[in-house]
DNA sequence: ACCTGAACACCGTTCAAGT
DNA sequence: ACCTGAACACCGTTCAAGT
């Protein structure tokens, strides 16, 4: 048994096994540089070895999604409502960050899979034990799923774009470049939008804005 | 003078006839299927002939971004600023979804450009005239933009899952294999998840959130 | 400066074939 | 069924060279 890398030429190939290589890759090498030869390559395979188990790439890439969807956390019970949908969308959050290629996976390909709806089967739990009527709870839900998916997203671009030197000088530069006469209220806010691209503190902000919009319903129903 | 297609094997490339012509074959065949040989034979160019004019692949991706960007609409004036602000997410997710290809830019490589300044500009003068202080504003401005970006993302993702016979039946297929047992809420609100994942009203619905959230925060400054 | 042509090191996927 | 090998039709980008 030689010690090397994560190889299995034997017959023992299976679909856990390609979707757990696949991550690994993923994470390790950022999801643009993926591909089916270099899965295989690292499985010790043929390319053609994988299509026995997924149609095709994309095919694969649901099936990591679903993976990974399956540990987000399920909703804390004995909780007010309005912390059962915080620690809902935290917990997608804090998975996105930890993989960020879940944030590629969610926004370059809809649902499906059995993981995503046990997801949406928590919040909507949740919002339809708080009274919301079935539209609402749904709207709702669409309304936290997306700002979750923009939220954070968006704060693991910019921290690509600061983490390789290329980004963060041009990053730089853009901003040098603005002059103070156009664009007054974006050079003089710069520190403050440096500072609230990405965070908890940013993060929890615009969830509160949305809990404080939905509270206010609750208390004024139409 | 050959009436064929856009064809400019004479000397007058440009970089905005090379923008304009990516757009036009991104939002004709889609953002995946883009590429720069494909763009280059459509102007009648051979492939190196772009990077004249643009040191690679992301650097045309940021200059069709900030070519779109620019045809956000500016902010109405005198009105209220909460209907400042809805005009000017409104305006941006009007766009996206005229240009689905703006929601991948966005997506996939964060700002720069002074177009993207620009819009930033405009959100961020309306929030600091309605009072509020620096972090306040940038923390707003950050939090309406990802909510725009990541529900106008999901709504063009699923609209074109919905418009591809394939994905049509996918989605039927993955609605159809959940368990009602397991799966109660979710399926008990099927129709009402259908209709809530994009529209004018959905959109809306986020958005009003978030600004109930905000008026809130001004009645009560802490 | 502006553009070409050949070449490099890759892709995902099909197809026919092996076991 | 599970996997291989060769082949097809592509990529983005470099490099040397032309004008």
């Amino acid at each position: 048994m030689p010690a090397g890398r994560t190889r299995t030429p034997r017959n023992t190939l299976s679909p856990e096994l390609i979707v757990r290589t696949a991550l690994d890759l993923m994470e390790a090498q950022g999801n643009d540089a993926f591909s089916l030869r270099g899965l295989a390559a690292e499985l010790g395979v043929g390319p053609m070895a994988l299509y026995t188990y997924f149609r095709n790439k994309d095919d694969l890439y649901d099936a990591v999604r679903d993976h990974l969807m399956a540990l987000v956390p399920g909703v804390p019970e004995d909780a007010p409502w309005p912390d059962q949908v915080r620690a809902v969308c935290r917990g997608l959050r804090r998975l996105m960050l930890q993989h960020p290629c879940l944030a590629q996976l969610l926004a370059s390909r809809p649902l499906s899979g059995h993981e995503t709806a046990r997801v949406a089967e928590g919040l909507l739990g949740v919002l339809r034990s708080a009274g919301f009527d079935k539209e609402t709870a749904a709207r709702t839900h669409t309304t936290l799923f997306t700002y979750v998916l923009g939220a954070t997203s968006w704060e693991i671009q910019m921290a690509a774009e600061r983490g390789n030197p290329e980004g963060w000088r041009r990053l730089r530069t853009t901003m040098a470049t603005l002059s103070p006469e156009e664009f007054p209220t974006v050079v003089e806010l710069a520190p403050e939008l440096s500072r609230t691209t990405g965070g908890d503190e940013q993060f929890d902000y615009g969830l509160d804005l949305l809990l404080a919009g939905l509270q206010q319903q609750v208390r004024t129903p139409s």
